[in-house]
DNA sequence: AGATCCCTGAAGGTTTTTTTCATACTATTC
DNA sequence: GAATAGTATGAAAAAAACCTTCAGGGATCT
């Protein structure tokens, strides 16, 4: 009954293999040299590539235990996904991708990059610069937040998240701007800057500014040394690899926004109250916009439940 | 190919929960109820147990993105499978982050949950959809993009990609703005929307003017029905779990990114082939040597039927 | 060489899944 | 408030997947 998540299943079977008849071992073998290929195929798939007959795999599968077909490809899937689950951030990332890949091996790609960026960074990220970086947060009266170009959403977006807890923040996209505010801030306040090289010129310039004045540098960046890091009170690494093919840093970007989402809960976190009232304002205000009665004059579905985003709790 | 490693099946139908009608949702309690028991059942057994239909659940697995009830348990399968092991490595998400847990907890969690969020959304990503999506970008003289709030940002990186590519595209993040440039975009245009819930009043408007102009509209959202996916023509889907502590949806944000990432690197990849096919013939001309195969149509599938957006009318 | 045994694939029968269709229901419009 | 259009739902027919039976063929043993 039930061969269950425990079992080994592709090592039971190579065990068996001198035992097989012929077509069992065309079967076996099939399964052997590709189990993710074959967990989805239906029998007749099966029967097709192993060059064998749809009775012999149901023969096959009742003779490695299971009850019939189904019941032995359920639990080949279930063998295939456990598998998947660590084999598969290693692999052929360093290849990047070529024009010969088909969309869907982009998209696999590019996933499997941004997933380990994510990884990578969450794993490297020095807890004691990170809690750092939460205390200095804490303290200021206001932050300012620095980045140019892609670096520069990943500062306004932070002053969102900011702002949503109540927290005093400015986004700056460029060095005129954050100058001319330079009286903002002041000793006890922090500026983060956001660079994936750590080497414009404007980033260094503005960060050198602020901290003539007393203020705490915090840097989001991906390289090691840089002349950025070098004038950094506290320096938050990326993990991020850049991939050929692709010139927008995107993993880069979202390295940072994770990295500054951890930030924002972890601040968020010390005064749970406070942000909690501050985040059910701005809830209730941005609620009464998309809660407005339905658009006008088409569209099939308007019984939309308006809790979607758990407005109950 | 596509390892199915990360796929969350289960955060994604709690997720989906709102937009779920009554016979859906009834399905969708019994299996979340007790998913290793549903894993087991045929899909009449699964009718009875959640007194609908056979039809019913039919029509369920097809909303929640796959092609028909076998994929979809195999999928629960190979979910069932790998919680088993892993044993509450994905319960932990649901729980979120609570007061008492540390920052490398903290750290540890949202990783988590960022990194999921990316593996699912590439695993559900719908490859024809998504070739349909540069199709029309690549048709487009002009491209038009869409976000208020933080779907904002993302537009405007994806502005800054699609421009470092020589594409023509314009951001707009607020109603007013786009609407004033509405005769921007006409025939054969595009226009990206970007809204996690599908519900955003200001959105929904937006793409309705600019769908009356015979411009294309391409929806990225979280949100399997809503007012968005109906007036889109092409809709991509993103599956990103809401937790509980952080309202700002960073994972919704980075798998929109990712997203967005793949189309233009896509994108790229299809004027490089091109110009790379013209070297090959130039090269062929000359006589010296055998041209590689050029890059044929993707995997393109015929069978239309987008499954879900249940095709703009 | 003959007989027996068992592996094997084809054909037909059974179960499972999908599609189609008719019905009831909801919301909207006049 | 009635008519209407659109949608959700389950029953039944159609299609697909699967299993069983059966006859042919090759090997082994006597």
């Amino acid at each position: 009954m039930a061969v269950n998540s425990a079992s080994d299943l592709l090592g039971h079977i190579r065990n068996s293999i001198s035992a097989f008849h012929a077509t069992e071992l065309a079967i076996a073998n099939c399964i052997l040299l590709d189990p993710v290929q074959v967990s989805r195929m239906n029998i007749s798939k099966l029967a097709d590539h192993s060059d064998t007959s749809v009775a012999s795999v149901v023969r096959f599968s009742k003779a490695i235990g299971y009850k019939g077909f189904p019941e032995f490809r359920m639990a080949l899937v279930g063998e295939v996904s456990r598998m998947g689950q660590d084999g598969l951030a290693s692999a052929e990332l360093d290849s990047g991708i070529t024009v010969d890949d088909s969309a869907a091996e982009i998209i696999r790609k590019i996933a499997a990059a941004d997933a380990l960026a994510i990884q990578a960074t969450a794993q490297r990220l020095d807890v004691a610069s990170f809690t750092d970086a939460v205390d200095a947060w804490e303290k200021a009266k206001t932050i300012g937040l620095f980045g140019v170009a892609s670096g520069g959403f990943v500062a306004m977006d932070l002053q969102l998240k900011l702002n949503r807890q109540g927290k005093n923040a400015i986004a700056w996209q460029d060095t005129h701007n954050a100058l001319t505010s330079l009286s903002l801030l002041g000793p006890g306040d922090a500026l983060v800057a956001i660079s994936h090289s750590g080497t414009t010129i404007d980033t260094v310039d503005v960060m050198q500014e602020f901290k003539n004045r007393g203020v705490t540098i915090i840097l989001i960046t991906n390289a090691l040394r840089s002349t950025a890091t070098a004038v950094a009170d506290i320096v938050l690494f990326t993990s991020a690899r850049e991939t050929t093919f692709r010139s927008g840093a995107t993993a880069s970007r979202i390295a940072q926004l994770t990295v500054v989402d951890c930030l924002c809960v972890a601040l968020a976190q010390r005064n749970w109250s406070g942000t909690r009232a501050a985040l059910d304002q701005s809830r209730a205000a941005v609620g009464s916009r998309s809660g407005r009665k339905t658009v006008e004059g088409n569209i099939r579905r308007s019984d939309q439940k308006p809790s979607r985003s758990r407005g109950g709790k």
